[in-house]
DNA sequence: CTGTTAGCGCTTTCAC
DNA sequence: GTGAAAGCGCTAACAG
């Protein structure tokens, strides 16, 4: 701590004028003439004042700081919603603190108990994937404590969740393969535990049916969809007969599966398209030709945000689920067989 | 807010002892009897209590917090540093507080303010591109307030920073082009207002310089080293002639540059070689030829909070600058003429 | 418009 | 080993 910090008692016996005054001139409260305002103020540059946000947050019981927790700042996508998290939230004069929970259950739960230690005023959580067990939020739930999931929604109970149309958008994804005339088209899966994945399996599934293709089970294939996974996975599709296209669950598995396609001599997109879930813009710059999905990060980061800010002031319902569309984008159209 | 919180007067009224016994025990003093105190935590458990941090910070003058300015944490190696200064401040029981001043100089500005108005202990900071004015932080460590500026250095006065060795990574890096049987070696350097764009540039230098090799001034092409300058680079190198390596001050450049020249069929690593500098591991998956260097992120990250403790607790000098030696990872040891 | 007063929740002397 | 009491720095009634 530095030391001799100046307080506003300081201010206030430098001027002669009651703390209370100061504080006031300070929060630039109406009922301070502007005369003593600009003295106040003047000499609180002068001394160096720096306002104790702790004092002041454990006075007025409101703490103007939202927390965050993701699993991980570095991937691209937690990172564009942070970006939108933080521009809403400095637009309305909140604080943000931001945590990772490096998908770990125990460091979650302690980050948690964290924040409201520090007495946020709401949370915004894309939860870890070793979380089963919501035994860490019940009791702030059912408290009304404000909470919003975002991404990873949590389906127990009543909550709020903001989350991208997955079954739309592998729909499409899927649709935009056949379109452009593929028609044997291996689905990389991820863990049916998680349903997100589910779901990105279903709208696979729902666009094959749609245009009359039939689904053949070896055609989905699926893993944990790391970098590793996606070679193996290239290696199984290349046993397969007749594969034409690839829609993967996401990027990463996209993305080395067709580095691994390349050293083998398989050109993409003529040999085998495929089209990944990703806003990373780094994929576009690996894989010119890979078409993928916009999740629609930034504008995740202010919606939840935005969602927050109605529940601190108890202006909406707790139990809502926000659905964003997301969008193709197409970087190659020749992606015909 | 949580309405009706339980406080520890809570407990001190349902148990009738005192609150004060109530906070001995609840910090596990040993001046409370065992019986009392699991009595206590046992009834701390069962009214959901959870301790202000505010009013516990307020009192005692201490956080037990540490402030992170980063320009942006999606760059893998912010992020990886962040994974540093965590671990090393969680295992000293601190929490962090990690902010993105996104290279911008007044945002840089209001978070250092943020941060020392929510008293954090310590502060560690990489500046922001933007910044030449050091009048923020002149204050505070005149007044011996603990601050560490790791990766890039604060130069003016007496401070602390943690650097890498940018000198002998470039040399070393530039040298390792030499030893492979490259002669005709451009060198993608960056705005030379930046002290680590200078260093890596003079580098490079002395390895021409040790091995005999003439300097050619249209061998260094000066830029932002954006994705974009990566690509105009590769324009030019490609209009010189003779030229069998590139050694890039960052990876951006040098990776866009090699997929450029990739379109325009120009094999790497058989006809020019690249060096770049980084430790983000994507770069190996997007070109496995490049090699890089490792920048020690996360031990850069560790080095900084020990040496943020020991100023804390005003066992360090405020004056010493930390050299980390870099390392090259050579990935592809072919890269012979 | 300004001053008085009380207190947010916690820790910490100082008694006993 | 426990209780009484004061106070961290700030804000917000309530007076005037």
């Amino acid at each position: 701590m530095i030391k001799g910090k100046i307080t506003i008692h300081d201010i206030s016996k430098a001027l002669e004028i009651d703390s209370s005054t100061v504080s006031r001139a300070l929060n630039n409260s109406p009922r301070v003439s502007k005369k003593t305002k600009t003295k106040i103020l003047k000499k609180a540059k002068e001394l160096g004042y720096q306002r104790n946000s702790l004092a002041s947050k454990l006075r007025t019981n409101r703490s103007n700081t939202i927390g965050v927790i993701v699993p991980r700042i570095s991937r691209h996508f937690f990172a564009a919603v942070i970006s939108g998290i933080e521009e809403t939230a400095y637009d309305a004069g909140y604080d943000v603190i931001i945590c990772q929970s490096l998908d770990n259950y125990e460091r979650e739960k302690k980050l948690v108990e964290t924040l409201l230690a520090n007495r946020v005023d709401g949370i915004l959580i894309s939860i870890s994937m070793e979380t089963t067990n919501y035994s860490h939020f019940k009791n702030y739930i059912d408290n009304g404590f404000p909470i919003i999931y975002f991404d990873r929604p949590c389906e127990v109970d009543k909550n709020t969740n903001v989350i991208i149309n997955d079954f739309k958008a592998s729909f499409e994804a899927t649709e935009h393969l056949i379109l452009n005339g593929c028609k044997n088209i291996v689905h990389f899966s991820g863990p049916q535990s998680t349903t997100l994945y589910q779901k990105r399996c279903k709208g696979y599934k729902a666009a094959l049916k749609k245009h009359n293709i039939p689904l053949r089970k070896e055609y989905i294939i699926e893993s944990n969809l790391m970098e590793n996974d996606g070679i193996e996975n290239a290696k199984k599709v290349l046993k397969l007969p007749l594969v034409d296209a690839v829609f993967s669950a996401n990027d990463k598995a996209a993305i080395s599966a067709m580095q691994y396609l390349k050293t083998k001599n398989i050109k993409i997109p003529e040999d085998i398209a495929f089209v990944g879930f990703s806003n990373e813009p780094i994929s576009a710059v690996i894989e010119p030709s890979l078409t993928t999905v916009n999740q629609q990060d930034f504008e995740m980061g202010k919606v939840a945000t935005t969602l927050l800010f109605e529940q601190i002031n108890n202006k909406s319902s707790i139990n809502e689920t926000k659905i964003l569309e997301p969008e193709l984008i197409i970087r190659n159209s020749s992606i015909k067989k």
